[in-house]
DNA sequence: AAAATAAATGAACACTGTTTAAAATAAAAA
DNA sequence: TTTTTATTTTAAACAGTGTTCATTTATTTT
């Protein structure tokens, strides 16, 4: 009965093939402006098998961007290990910055994206719950400052909105070319030093 | 001489009803799924007579782009009259976020949406600057802010884009959807309560 | 009325995502 | 081994896209 295992694996191979040529060409070019044609030409098989994989090009899409949740939260697995709140508040918005940074079209997909990705966040997908969790991670951390003394007079739920909104305000500007005029000479940086005001603020805000 | 002017108001006028049609179908179904075959059809003439308008469909959308911007713009004026800059500062974020919640589209269309037009962003288009004046005005007023005592420690260029997308962030969330599993019991009032949290931060910032 | 000018058109080009009937290949049964 | 069955892959086709351009239509000038 090795047979239908083998070939079940071919097949698995032949998809995973499709998933790294689409982030290739996803990362290389945009999602936009890769067409299903090109996805085709990069493994060396015809345009219609790929259908035989996907049942479009959002699918492929999807399959991608639910390994992004896990890579996120797998990322903030090492922040378990920090005890200071603050510390790890902070260490948790360079990790966020880091990974849309690195892979802006997973955190396009993830965080900015709409129409099509709509269903994603209405099913009960378990990455999506995942997602759910980095939130309530953040809450709870922030939950620890104020028990700790930091933040007073400030409230948790809203003040975790904002503090999301400030480090996703940074990444999808950037992700979105929209400081590209007007900071021009610092596009590479700005970010970053957005994020170390970001930091001294926190820090002002602790005492 | 009236002929001429006359046929010059006549060319104006079309070149007016392609930005509404497109306009109508861009907020409707986004930029990128909408042809120049749909704004045609929806001005009764024929896809090629709009070259005859625009270049392309880039330069279409950077018309509509810039009709954001001096809307934007045109509400802030009212700031000139605030001579406190932290006054002035915080007003300016109050008249960004109602800005956003009440056009919502336009927003999306200036800040969020995908512009695939990278000539746009790449071109040093004087009148493209412009459109930023906003931000312009944002770092004057932060500069400002500075200049009274508030802020020590801080980068102006960096504070200014920190600012920008704390604002940006919480409206782009909120119209993207993205608070309403993670905040479904208070999706009304989180931008504005998020505002309000950053303007305690802001004005704990200038002691 | 004829010539010159300007505007609008529709067909064509090279793309796109997706579907599908047919062909090639592999597996199972005779 | 040969035939039948099932699967995989393909090429062609469909309907759409942005854009260009020769041709037609309408208007103005001579």
């Amino acid at each position: 009965m090795g047979i239908a295992e083998r070939k079940e694996r071919d097949k698995e191979e032949l998809r995973e093939r499709i998933l790294i040529a689409a982030k290739t060409l996803f990362l290389e070019k945009g999602v936009e402006k890769t067409s299903i044609r090109n996805i085709a030409d990069l493994i060396e098989y015809s345009p219609g098998s790929i259908y035989h994989y996907f049942k479009d090009k959002n699918e492929i899409f999807h399959s991608l961007h639910q390994g992004g949740f896990q890579q996120l939260m797998s990322r903030m697995e090492v922040l378990a290990k920090v005890s200071n709140p603050m510390e790890r508040l902070k260490r948790m918005g360079a990790i966020y910055v880091d990974f849309a940074l690195e892979n802006p079209d997973m955190y396009d997909l993830m965080f900015i994206k709409e129409a099509p990705m709509d269903h994603v966040y209405n099913s009960n997908d378990e990455q999506w719950k995942e997602g759910f969790g980095t939130f309530n991670f953040l809450r709870a951390t922030i939950q620890e400052c104020i028990q700790a003394g930091h933040f007073r007079g400030h409230e948790e739920e809203a003040l975790s909105f904002l503090v999301w909104s400030t480090v996703h305000g940074m990444v999808s500007l950037h992700i979105r070319r929209r400081c590209e005029v007007v900071l021009a000479q610092r596009q590479d940086t700005i970010v970053k030093d957005g994020l170390s005001e970001f930091f001294t603020i926190l820090d002002r805000l602790s005492l």
